[in-house]
DNA sequence: ACAAAATTTTAGACTAATCTAAAAATATAT
DNA sequence: ATATATTTTTAGATTAGTCTAAAATTTTGT
């Protein structure tokens, strides 16, 4: 609709690259990662690195991995931005659980209209963060910087507010619901056992809870500011 | 996501295929109109018809058009369906104007999700038209039966009600709204010139308005109930 | 009824995205 | 340091959807 340039697959590889180079602290990603990510062979991965290269959307040397460049970023951001966008308009307007949304979004972040997700925006009252608390990308392809801990990582009896989530499984996702651990809630750390390194946690200033290692680990979570 | 089984381009088709058996009143329709149609050569179309009654999704005798099956008639239904369903989305929630956005469910109507189907239908009130006044194909595959009249056909002084148009182009549904005709609004024939067979309407009971015969031709109309 | 015109199908080719198998380059481990 | 293992790229095919040009079929007009 807006551009006829740039297809569907390409999409979805500059968004991947984008999103394991965040994970990966900006380092380059590799021919094989793309391959787990995209669901296909590395064979299939190179084909494609050669023509993103040659469209200028990455920075390619062969055996080296890949890094985006600006204009490829720039794609990737403003697919990243629908797909969050349509995340926040799935749980908040038609009522999904934050574990049913993904697969419905991956579709629909390719939807092409500029005016459409301006529209959409607004009408979620241009949300900052989609339901597993991932920042969404400004209009002008600027990704929020947000800066959450591990609640692994956070000292004993201090009180932290869940801000998002490191995995976003459907089985993760459902772990959580079935604990009432809710984006927003608060958490304190009380214990860690010695056994098995599972964590004992306060929630909300109530509830007692015990979650293992793994599940804390893949909390991310702020200092409460109160 | 609910079935893999049939494509983007397959479901374009069979879509365009029920608008055109529809619109020739159940006659067969011919490759060359479905070229038309789709965008494509007369040869593409003989290729995917080929595929598709392979598929069981068409009846097809070569050189004689192609009817749909069952199960083609009910992929279409679903295809249409959604396509409506979205253009009322857009209207109503985003408030885009009704010449703007065809194109843009062109492209959600290939989302696939049948739970986001459904719990898009009740976000809208479970409405029964779009905002061209087309109506929706119920969750069964069932295609609600309207019978209008194009105001055309009307006779003098007869007091009718505009249910929907015959063409869908950005620039007509920009006329109608240049002339204040919207969906619903009540139109009386006052009389037809015999120099160009344009028409004087009474537009709710108030407003004299001139249209053009082919205006006249591509409004939808029933005899007012009250 | 039959020639001419129009429509439709087939033949053969192209592109995008994928695959497997083999070759090349890089990383690792003694 | 060098052999071995791992990763990545290349070579060669495949599939879906499209195209042009040519052949086949149907329709039209006299
Ligand atoms: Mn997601
Ligand atoms: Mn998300
Ligand atoms: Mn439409
Ligand atoms: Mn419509």
């Amino acid at each position: 609709m807006d551009n006829q340039l740039i297809s569907f697959t390409e999409e979805n590889y500059l968004k991947i690259i984008y999103l394991l180079t965040e994970r990966h602290n900006g380092n380059e990603v590799s021919t094989n990662q793309l391959a787990e990510h995209t669901q296909t062979k590395a064979a299939s991965v190179s084909d494609m690195l050669r023509k993103l290269a040659e469209k200028s959307y990455i920075n390619y040397r062969k055996y080296q991995g890949v890094r985006l460049t600006e204009a490829g970023e720039q794609i990737a951001l403003g697919v990243i931005r629908k797909h969050r966008l349509w995340e926040v308009f799935l749980v908040e307007k038609l009522g999904f659980g934050w574990d049913e949304i993904h697969d419905i979004a991956e579709q629909l972040e390719h939807i092409d209209s500029k005016e459409l997700t301006k529209r959409l925006d607004d009408f979620l009252g241009n949300p900052q963060f989609d339901p597993h608390g991932d920042p969404i990308p400004d209009s002008k392809g600027k990704m929020p910087s947000v800066s959450y801990q591990k609640l692994s990582e956070i000292s004993l009896n201090q009180s932290v507010v869940m801000m998002g989530v490191s995995v976003h499984s459907p089985a993760f996702l459902q772990h959580l619901d079935k604990q009432q651990i809710t984006l927003g809630c608060d958490l304190k750390v009380l214990e860690i056992s010695d056994f098995d390194k599972s964590y004992d946690l306060l929630l909300n200033d109530e509830i007692r809870l015990f979650v293992s290692n793994e599940v804390a680990r893949n909390l991310l979570v702020q200092i409460s500011s109160t």
